[in-house]
DNA sequence: ACCCAGGGTCGTC
DNA sequence: GACGACCCTGGG
């Protein structure tokens, strides 16, 4: 563990309000300085726009430049993904110009899972809250320029917390759901390094759906941010509503089908849909 | 507890 | 397959 650094250049691709604030995840919080501080597995990180580079600082377990080419996805090759997403239509060629520094994490597949269990008809400030809480409770503390941060708890360290505690932590009717899958995953009755490393989205999106509190949107969540699968499109209310807005224009949104959302991303965005669901989703959020 | 909605899921009909 | 219930809290 000691304090680290790097640099890359800034680019069009590179944005930190786009990548934090775009929903993807909930750790990162904005600087009085305008940088972002964020724990990453057991890293604590800062980042900072320094003229024309990108800064990353730390406190880091890891090597900090393959903890932040691995955690950012620097090898993706953002320019030529908006290039073609682009040519799809206009509606998608503004979203991509007004979110165009949107990056895809690559988060631990462990902390994507509970967060987005936690997510479920829940508005993202009291999420970051529930889950700070749950890190302050159950992680470990790391200290970077004197302050106190706290890693994501393990499976084994929340598996301390009763329902009860998890009740007291914020988390409402998702106590019980974050106490079970905790469990199951402790108890390997599912594998997440085993989920990882299988090929078929399809199977792997079956074997999530088993788990309690994960669901059609929780699971796309989970495979596009924790595993990168970048054709599955998580929809969500807001996703709903663009979609409808753009392509569907029922006057109801909520009577629009899923199924229908789905087949038309699949048909527009192809292996590309869960970025494209990325640029919607900030765009829609953001002017709403 | 004034009212509504939020990165949905689950149990029930 | 549709429909309401569900904890809690920030914002209108």
């Amino acid at each position: 563990m000691q304090e680290q650094s790097c640099e890359i250049e800034k680019s069009n691709s590179f944005n930190l309000k786009h990548i934090f604030e775009c929903g993807q995840c909930f750790r990162w919080n904005k600087q009085k300085d305008s940088s972002y501080i964020g724990v990453v597995g057991n890293n604590v990180l800062e980042v900072k726009e320094e003229g024309h580079k990108i800064k990353f600082y730390g406190m880091c377990e890891e090597n900090i430049n393959e903890l932040v080419t691995n955690y950012f996805n620097l090898n993706t090759d953002y320019e030529k993904i908006k290039k073609e997403l682009s040519k799809v239509d206009k509606y998608l060629k503004t979203s991509i110009e007004f979110g165009s520094g949107i990056r895809i994490l690559k988060q631990d597949l462990w902390e994507t899972l509970i967060s987005f269990i936690i997510s479920a008809n829940n508005n993202i400030p009291r999420i970051k809250g529930i889950i700070e809480r749950m890190s302050q409770k159950y992680g470990k503390e790391i200290i970077y320029k004197g302050n106190k941060y706290y890693t994501f708890p393990s499976a084994k360290e929340l598996s301390k917390a009763s329902v009860e505690d998890l009740r007291t932590l914020g988390l409402g009717f998702r106590d019980k759901r974050i106490y079970d899958t905790t469990k199951l995953i402790l108890e390997s009755k599912i594998n997440l390094n085993e989920l990882s490393s299988m090929e078929d989205t399809y199977k792997i999106r079956e074997e999530l759906l088993t788990i309690p509190g994960v669901g059609p949107k929780v699971a796309d969540c989970i495979l596009l941010f924790g595993l990168n699968r970048f054709e599955v499109f998580p929809i969500d209310v807001w996703v709903r509503r663009v979609m409808n807005e753009l392509y569907i224009k029922n006057e109801d949104e909520t009577k629009v089908k899923k199924e229908e959302i789905e087949k038309l991303a699949k048909t527009k965005y192809a292996s590309l849909a869960g970025i494209a669901q990325q640029y919607l989703f900030y765009w829609k959020r953001e002017t709403a």
